[in-house]
DNA sequence: AGGGTGTCCTGGAGGC
DNA sequence: TGCCTCCAGGACACCC
């Protein structure tokens, strides 16, 4: 599943590859993902040429010379491949953009969880104003610091872990980072955010930070071939602690690991490393 | 306004 | 073996 490394890490190599490059000609085949996708509307694409491939929280958003953009989510199950049209359409791709250079770009989505869609009014950012405004702090910038995360936390009655995978507060920390970083800092997933310590908040935004760059290393593994095959499972899932552990016992301490529903997600946590 | 719940969707796992 | 149920996940609408 596309977290927040690997959209990095496809935003990166999308803009070598795309950039530059028009639109000619587009094609949908599913009427709808989670918000409807109309053809006339893409149509509209055709002849646009791309102007720069970037992320922002979980989102992919290509710019185009006409002052629009197509923002992509992947939900849980989106692929964005760049391949040629000799490869069969498979079941569930949903769109491709065919390009200048003679390659295409196609989306595809099991689960119909993503998100393709066109937007116009643009912050100076390149991102679409109304998500932008919605959206908080980048993880891996400085704005994310304990201060912060300890500001924003006061008088916070929600788990901790609810918390820090609230977009409003930190963009792209989804149930496996939120389960492995709590895990990292020693801090109990039930704690009521706002009665984080400061050091404990200092803390969590390290492992924050530090498990979402080795994610990223792990992931650059998994996009150097996104072009030949679906390399959707990443290097990373091997390294995780925690999530998907329940019942077993804890690497650090050998107690057995607990899981409890947070939020309608599992959350699994040692209940003598975390509290 | 914070916080809790339900919804979208389908493949895969597990139970019977 | 085949059928059924449940679960996974992010974002957001909706309620209290």
């Amino acid at each position: 599943m596309p977290e927040l490394p690997e959209v990095e890490t496809i935003a990166a190599a999308l803009s070598r590859a795309v950039v530059g490059e028009k639109i000619v000609k587009i094609e949908v085949f599913s009427p709808a993902m989670r918000t409807p996708l109309t053809p006339l509307l893409y149509a509209h694409l055709e002849g646009r040429q791309i102007t720069s491939v970037r992320r922002r929280a979980r989102y992919l958003i290509i710019g185009l010379d006409d002052e629009r953009c197509i923002l992509m989510h992947f939900g849980m199950s989106g692929v964005i491949r760049l391949e040629g049209a000799e490869v069969p359409k498979r079941k569930h791709e949903h769109i491709f953009l065919y390009l200048s250079g003679g390659m295409i770009l196609r989306f595809e989505c099991p689960r119909r969880f993503s998100i393709c869609e066109v937007h116009s009014d643009l912050a100076t950012t390149g991102v679409p104003r109304e998500l932008e405004s919605r959206l908080g702090v980048e993880p891996l910038t400085p704005d994310f610091s304990g201060e912060y995360l300890y500001s924003v936390s006061r008088n916070r009655k929600n788990p901790v872990k609810n918390f820090i995978m609230d977009n409003a507060i930190v963009v792209g920390v989804g149930n496996i980072y939120a389960t492995e970083s709590l895990f990292a800092a020693g801090i109990s997933p039930l704690r009521p955010a706002g009665e984080l310590t400061r050091p404990e908040a200092e803390k969590l935004t390290t492992e924050i930070k530090t498990i979402l760059k080795r994610a990223i290393a792990a992931g650059g593994s998994t996009i150097r071939d996104y072009r030949h095959v679906d390399g959707s499972e990443g290097k990373f899932a091997q390294t995780l602690l925690m999530y998907g552990h329940a019942g077993e016992p804890c690497p650090r301490c050998g107690s057995i690991i607990e899981c409890v529903k947070l939020g309608g997600r599992s959350s699994c946590y040692c209940p003598e490393c975390q509290k």
